[in-house]
DNA sequence: AGCACGCCGACT
DNA sequence: GTCGGCGTGCTC
């Protein structure tokens, strides 16, 4: 091998040529990761591609050295490599990069026994992806348990993806009584080290098992069997940044390069997988129904009530929780006090100077964005028309915890949301909620989970519609989502009480009544609107600190669009118009044909984004969030 | 993504 | 007269 060509991290769509030294020829293979010369400064690329002669007319500069005593990256995840970049619209260097998370050189200490990464898949047949309705947590654990014996006893590796690094630990617990010792981890928040260590106990084939988050579904398993995803419908399995890829996605199609079968566990699956389902796309995996009895769900409709945050029946219940010493948690989605400041006198609402969105007022004396965490003193007087009438609007955490201390003074209280801060604080308010120490824990999605869930006999709703009322299609899923998952995680005889202004609500509805009456009619909803899952969506969003300019450049991407002839919405601005000092824009591609979207990709704006000057165009295709 | 190059406006 | 913003082009 003389010539390669290596895909760097960077965002072209090319790759680059290089020469191999005499002495790095023999150990140097597709999916090695080398140090390459570009322009002035050294990076580390992956070699894709071998080369017998140059092709270019000027000679390549010769690489620096190989990183590591074995290819980095398996020809089958390359392949995989190649769809994401395909299919998200990044370049392969990027895409690869992503897939291995360690800086350190790959050292085979002790001469292995040669493992094989690069099976041939052929024999194989093809992936599948199963859907697993799972009722409750004994169920979900069981059949996981039978599912991983039946494979680790065929010599292959398991791999189970969680949305969260807090999912983590009870999964470790409940694996390591069966297999001790032999159970990889593998999340974003170990140091270098660990990460190096856990990677090549997965990659010798060491360990069987592996828990963790989105990035482990690139685990180095030599002989990969199954990977199971926990809470298939869960946001944070989509990446934020490039490569925005989807875990469940990434897993499918692992599963289906490999030969493998996937699992999707869940409770309330996304209603793309159940649209899938339906459509025979994935299978079924049946469970035993056992029908368990679920806590009682009560509606309350605060066009009724006097008071907004305790209304009757919900401070009855909460007394009544207390009475009996048990937990009662109260949920709201918003941190603070109050979610705003309004002037009463000139009607001016008080804004991040960054983001122009309503500035959060917290009892500290501050106002503060939760968007850039610009923080400035709380002023008395109204800054624009020096009035002296500022009054808090909407409602926080701390204004609940506020009103719940005033209520029951002698109860035990706690507020759990981002204020309090740092994932060590979150483990403290764990660990007093399972010893019982708290009486009324009040909190926003950062206390929804299971492990705090079920230690709970009341939970409250404080304003539901803060929820459906967002500015996304996906916001009556989301709500009926996190709702069933209390429900069926709370204790069985417990309680939930849904504070709301608007009763009727279909999420709300089926939460209370029939679950499964949920799905065909939120399909009906989507397909009416074109939404996913009815159509795919692609979204292009345009960030600069120039208004005009993003709006121009939003403008140009919709002339191109319309001589291709996709079919798109927009440009128009972002629900979060300004976010850090830098005007949005978005663009939704929902042509139902991905060659005429991918083609405008890679032609229009692969050639001419150049051109968008100071105006970021990023594109996120299957964007689960459109804020 | 970076970074160099080259072009026009306001300043030690 | 130059410093430096910003648009453009290139990277084996």
């Amino acid at each position: 091998m003389k010539y390669i060509e290596v895909a760097l991290n960077l965002p072209l769509q090319r790759s680059f040529q290089y020469r191999v030294p005499a002495d790095l020829a023999t150990r140097l293979q597709i999916g090695s990761r080398v140090l390459v010369p570009f322009r002035n400064r050294n990076l580390t690329g992956f070699v894709i591609r071998e080369k017998r002669e140059e092709g270019g007319e000027r000679q390549p500069r010769d690489i620096i050295k190989l990183m590591d005593d074995f290819p980095a990256i398996s020809h089958l995840l390359l392949r995989l490599g190649q769809w994401i970049s395909e299919y998200y619209h990044c370049s392969l260097g990027q895409s690869l990069h992503s897939m291995l998370p360690i800086q350190y050189p790959l050292k085979n200490r002790e001469e292995s026994r040669k493992v094989s990464c690069f099976r041939d898949p052929a024999a194989r047949k093809k992936g599948n992806v199963f859907l697993l309705k799972v009722g409750g947590t004994k169920e979900k654990t069981s059949i996981f348990l039978s599912l991983i014996r039946e494979v680790l006893a065929t010599e292959r590796q398991v791999v189970l993806v969680v949305p969260e690094i807090s999912y983590i630990s009870s999964w470790h617990q409940l694996i390591q009584s069966e297999y001790r010792n032999c159970v990889a981890i593998f999340h974003s928040r170990l140091t270098n080290r660990e990460r190096y260590i856990h990677w090549m106990r997965m990659r010798k084939g060491e360990v069987h098992l592996a828990i963790g988050t989105r990035c482990l579904v690139f685990a180095p398993f030599p002989d990969l069997g199954l990977i199971v995803l926990e809470e298939e419908e869960n946001v944070a399995y989509k990446q934020r940044e490039t490569p925005r890829y989807h875990a469940r996605e990434v897993a499918a199609k692992r599963g289906e390069i490999e030969g493998f079968p996937v699992v999707l566990m869940s409770q309330t699956p996304s209603l793309e997988s159940w649209a899938r389902l339906n459509k025979g796309e994935y299978l079924s995996i049946p469970t035993l129904t056992t029908r368990q009895t679920f806590p009682r769900v009560e509606i309350i409709d605060l066009r009724r009530e006097v008071h907004r945050i305790f209304s009757a029946p919900l401070k009855r219940a909460v007394k009544q929780t207390l009475e009996k010493d048990e937990l009662a948690i109260l949920f709201l989605d918003k941190r603070g006090f109050s979610r705003y400041l309004f002037c009463e006198e000139c009607g001016e609402v008080l804004r991040c100077p960054n983001c122009n969105i309503g500035i959060t007022f917290h009892l500290r004396g501050t106002l503060s964005c939760h968007y850039c965490n610009y923080e400035e003193q709380s002023p008395f007087i109204c800054p624009y028309c020096k009035g002296s009438r500022l009054r808090g609007m909407g409602i926080g955490t701390e204004q609940v915890e506020g009103e719940a201390k005033m209520r029951f003074p002698k109860a035990l209280i706690r507020r759990a949301d981002l204020d309090i801060g740092s994932s060590s604080l979150y483990r403290l308010v764990r660990d007093e909620v399972i010893k019982g120490k708290i009486d009324i824990l009040v909190g926003t999605k950062l206390i929804i989970k299971e492990e705090i869930l079920r230690e709970a006999k009341m939970v409250g709703i404080i304003l539901a519609d803060s929820l459906l009322n967002l500015p996304d299609f996906r916001a009556s899923e989301r709500l009926f989502q996190l709702l069933v998952k209390i429900k069926r995680s709370i204790k069985r005889e417990g309680r939930i009480l849904i504070q709301t202004y608007n009763p009727t609500h279909y999420s709300l509805r089926c939460v209370k009544d029939r679950e499964e009456d949920f799905y065909p009619e939120e399909m009906r909803a989507r397909e009416e609107l074109c939404y996913p899952p009815h159509v795919h969506w692609t979204r292009i969003l345009l960030e600069g600190k120039a208004k005009a300019k993003v709006a121009e450049a939003g403008q140009r991407i919709a002339t191109g669009l319309d001589e291709r002839g996709v079919e798109f919405l927009g440009p128009s601005p972002c629900p979060f118009t300004k976010i850090k000092g830098r005007y949005r824009y978005q663009l939704i591609l929902r042509d139902d044909d991905p060659a005429h979207i991918s083609s405008f990709l890679k032609g229009e704006l692969g050639s001419s984004s150049r051109s968008f000057n100071r105006v970021k165009v990023s594109v996120d295709v299957d964007p689960q969030e459109l804020m």
